[in-house]
RNA sequence: GCCCUUGUAGCUCAGUCGGUAGAGCAACGGACUGUUAAUCCGUGUGUCCUAGGUUCGAGCCCUAGCGGGGGCGCCA
């Protein structure tokens, strides 16, 4: 019998009644009928529902083998596809061969066919993509991937890959992972106290990225406009439902973009990557709506439709000290916002993501354009409900001698960054760039509460177990 | 790093006043003519996180440690 391999969201579709097909995935569940056939539920992680197949006793490993089949187990399935006598579902597939790859053993195979909670999952990340959440936040994760190279390619940015291992502290964005081949064994063994990094493996002290800022500066001022988009690392032993000492960052930077320019794409950039999930995920979109995030589909349609705030941080405090609110931690002109501040803007005062804009320059690295006031640079970050800070961003500081002084105000050795200040040397252009957390997004999106589960697996103090 | 909270069956949890542990689900066996997290009947299941301590007696009280979750800080 000649059978295509068509995946289980093909066959779900009704255009396939009719077909003889091959299917393979995973059993979610088996439910006997004592007519002499079960029914079989499986899913290839094509899409978040599931293929019915109905296995008839006249299949030869009826008795011995189907009727036996547990959650988990590998399947491929031989059989026509026809119209569901069902409710549930538009197609079923009638099985007319059934091969089992492999069996999952109740006794001890850990998902059941319950939900569990995602605390538990977090034990079995090598299973969890089989549950129909982490299935559905792994599309997802995809589709806004997919989303950010086509709103960059669109435009004619260039992806550039910048490097993952780095000398620069770049922005003090964090604490770093020191990269090294020395043996620490040995070292301790034999009590050194002064280590030589030039016997190290780059001949000095080496990094994890917390950034490739810098670097796609270098690009932006060479090629117009650029992105990079890879892994993040940050040592700080941050405990929360939003922060992972491994992550992935899409940086884009333009020549010739100033801050007014930058947030635009900002906001561009976040309702495509919205717009996008509700119109090619709507299964999935729809369960994080129902089981997830009540109201999230209309909140995040809203994201799209409206016009994000955007408020200088001097208005946001003179609005958050006319609240009326009391907050733990008072505002006044020159203080950082905390999560109290920034979730009351977002959440209650305007309901919408906000831009805020012109930080005061003590709060700030110093390479961010310093405002013709001096007391504030062009910085801005995008604030989401329920996610807080998605994206931070700036104009940069293109003056060198401006560069340079703010490197002297806060410290930063200029010697090391020679060739950051050469970009200012030599054609210098106004040009500006942001971050956005790939997996803050996520979360935003999905409405998933934890960070570590939107990334496969996460990487946070004392786990790094798969 | 700080603060709060939690740890009991494969999973979710209950466990009163300190008297040596029990529900639902899953699993297994059976019933059922098309089910949809099927339904109904039956069966089994324990390092009560670990180590000390108090007590005639500790799942329960005390101390320390470890793990989970949440909040804060740092940020994306």
């Amino acid at each position: 019998m000649s059978a295509e391999k068509i995946s289980v969201k093909q066959a779900r579709s009704p255009e396939s009644i009719g077909k003889t097909v091959k299917i393979e995935g995973w059993l979610r569940t088996r439910r006997d009928s004592k007519a002499g056939f079960s029914f079989l539920e499986i899913n290839d992680g094509s899409c978040l529902g599931n293929l019915q197949v109905i296995a008839n006793a006249d299949l030869p490993n009826y008795e011995q083998q189907i009727k036996s089949l547990n959650t988990g187990a590998s399947l491929c399935v031989i059989g026509e596809l026809k119209e569901s006598g069902g409710k549930c579902q538009a197609t079923e597939l009638v099985a007319s061969s059934l091969v089992v790859y492999g069996e999952a053993d109740p006794e001890t195979y850990p998902l059941q066919k319950k939900r569990h909670s995602f605390e538990k999952l977090r034990e079995w990340a090598h299973l969890r993509p089989r549950t129909n959440t982490f299935g559905a936040v792994a599309r997802v994760r995809n589709c806004i991937c997919n989303s950010i190279h086509q709103f960059f390619q669109e435009q004619e940015f260039l992806y550039v890959h910048t490097p993952i291992i780095t000398a620069s502290d770049c922005e003090g964005a964090g604490a770093m992972f020191q990269v090294t081949t020395l043996n620490l064994d040995v070292i301790a063994q034999k009590q050194i106290q002064q280590l030589d990094y030039k016997q190290d493996f780059f001949g000095r002290r080496a990094y994890l990225t917390v950034s490739g800022q810098l670097e796609g500066e270098t690009f932006a001022c060479a090629l117009g406009k650029i992105y990079t988009f890879g892994p993040t690392f940050r040592a700080e032993k941050s405990n929360t439902t939003r922060h992972l000492a491994e992550f992935w960052m899409i940086e884009p930077e333009m020549a010739f973009y100033e801050l007014e320019d930058n947030m635009a794409l900002a906001e561009a950039f976040i309702k495509r990557i919205a717009r996008d999930a509700l119109t090619k995920c709507p299964e999935d979109m729809a369960l994080f709506n129902e089981h997830i995030e009540p109201g999230l589909i209309a909140a995040l349609q809203n994201v799209v439709d409206s016009q994000f705030v955007r408020l200088p941080y001097t208005e946001a405090i003179e609005l958050l000290a006319a609240s009326g609110q009391t907050f733990e931690y008072p505002v006044k002109w020159g203080v950082d916002l905390q999560s109290e501040h920034e979730r009351f803007l977002t959440e209650q005062q305007f309901k919408s993501p906000v831009i805020l804009y012109n930080y005061p320059r003590t709060l700030k690295p110093f390479y961010m354009y310093c405002n013709d006031d001096g007391k504030t640079v062009r910085g801005m970050d995008v604030l989401v409900p329920r996610v807080g800070e998605i994206i931070g961003g700036s104009q940069r500081e293109h003056r060198l001698d401006m560069l340079e002084a703010r490197m002297a105000e806060q410290g930063i050795p200029a010697e090391d960054y020679w060739w950051y200040a050469d970009l200012r040397r030599f054609g210098t252009v106004p040009h500006s760039g942001f971050g956005l957390g790939l997996e803050r997004a996520v979360q935003f999106i999905t409405g998933m509460t934890n960070i570590r589960d939107v990334i496969p697996f996460p990487r946070f103090p004392g786990s790094v177990e798969f």
